[in-house]
DNA sequence: GTCTATAGCTTGATAGAC
DNA sequence: GTCTATCAAGCTATAGAC
């Protein structure tokens, strides 16, 4: 009998975890297989541009549980600190409090301009939506700006060094001071 | 005729640029023979380990580019406030201003735990001696740890964020909030 | 939409001449 | 300390049956 189709949503689960923890170059078709429980021919059935392709699904599926997760509240009304906190607790979800890599970081090193490109637009969205925040707790558009790029960089370098020294208080910290990050005056 | 040894610190120097750029799975021989000019046996002549053997000269060469570069103005004598401006410049020089990428990050993808624990090690020095300025600056000694490890997050994810923007000035503005981040009371 | 089977290429690694 | 030559293993990719 044909085996039935293994939902989209368990695939692309699995191939994130994989490019998360290994990188474009890392992931191997064997990584591959491996965690998706699928061949190699299957999953060029469902990705005809191999890696590349599924590196792309990738990020525009996590792109998505990013924005329902971590970016919607910033669309929502009330005070801007408390829309801080909302997100701060998102990314923690997101980011499994420190344990999960961040493919913008990940799958940034020597992979197609394509996925550059996919990465640097999902940034923009995140850095955007840091300094709309911002802008409403009354600080000008080019400070908000600032302030939301430098947040971006603190959870970012949060989870380096959380990955690198083993302990996910640098990442945590990273999202306790976001929302005076984002919101402070001066 | 015998070809002469290329010098070692050319070696390095080629090396690391490689392992910079794709981290270590995305270095292959063929990546690194091109960029150093040897051919595979002549780098397994001087590096009888492989890869992971190379990896490992290149942090020890690299550690060393930066005790002298960053490291040791925290050691001297001078207000704590002058050392960590010191720190911030050669920080500036030893990441090209945020063109380089950073080996602690690309290293620590899917690496062996030889790498790894390496790498650890690098950070845990460069912690400690960001630590020590805001010791110097009279902080407690917790604190002392927190700001250093925030600020070794802060310059990370900032090169994280030029990287994938392709704007050098999140970075450069993680330097220039270097010396407040270690030394201002609170 | 899954599978088996196969193809050719690239990889990491070694032996031995100069 | 460099090189040429060679190797098995792993890799990406495709053809075709069910």
């Amino acid at each position: 009998m044909r085996p039935a189709k293994l939902p989209d949503q368990q695939v692309f689960a699995r191939l994130t975890e994989v490019f998360r923890r290994k990188g474009y170059q890392g992931a191997s078709y064997a990584d591959l297989m491996a965690a998706t429980g699928l061949v190699k021919a299957s999953l060029y059935h469902r990705f005809p541009g191999g890696k590349e392709d599924m590196v792309n699904a990738v990020l525009s599926h996590v792109g998505n549980e990013f924005s329902t997760c971590v970016l919607s509240p910033a669309q929502e009304a009330g005070p801007p600190e408390k829309r801080a906190q909302q997100m701060a607790r998102g990314l923690a979800k997101f980011y499994g409090s420190g344990r999960n890599w961040c493919l913008l970081d990940t799958l940034t090193l020597a992979s197609d301009r394509r996925t550059l490109k996919h990465a640097k637009r999902s940034m923009e969205l995140w850095v955007e939506s840091f300094a709309r925040i911002a802008r409403d707790a009354g600080l000008s558009p080019a400070l908000s700006r600032r302030r939301a790029e430098d947040a971006v960089a603190a959870i970012e370098g949060g989870l380096i060094v959380s990955r690198v020294m083993h302990s996910r208080r640098p990442f945590l910290r990273a999202l306790l001071t976001l929302p005076d990050r984002l919101t402070s005056a001066g």
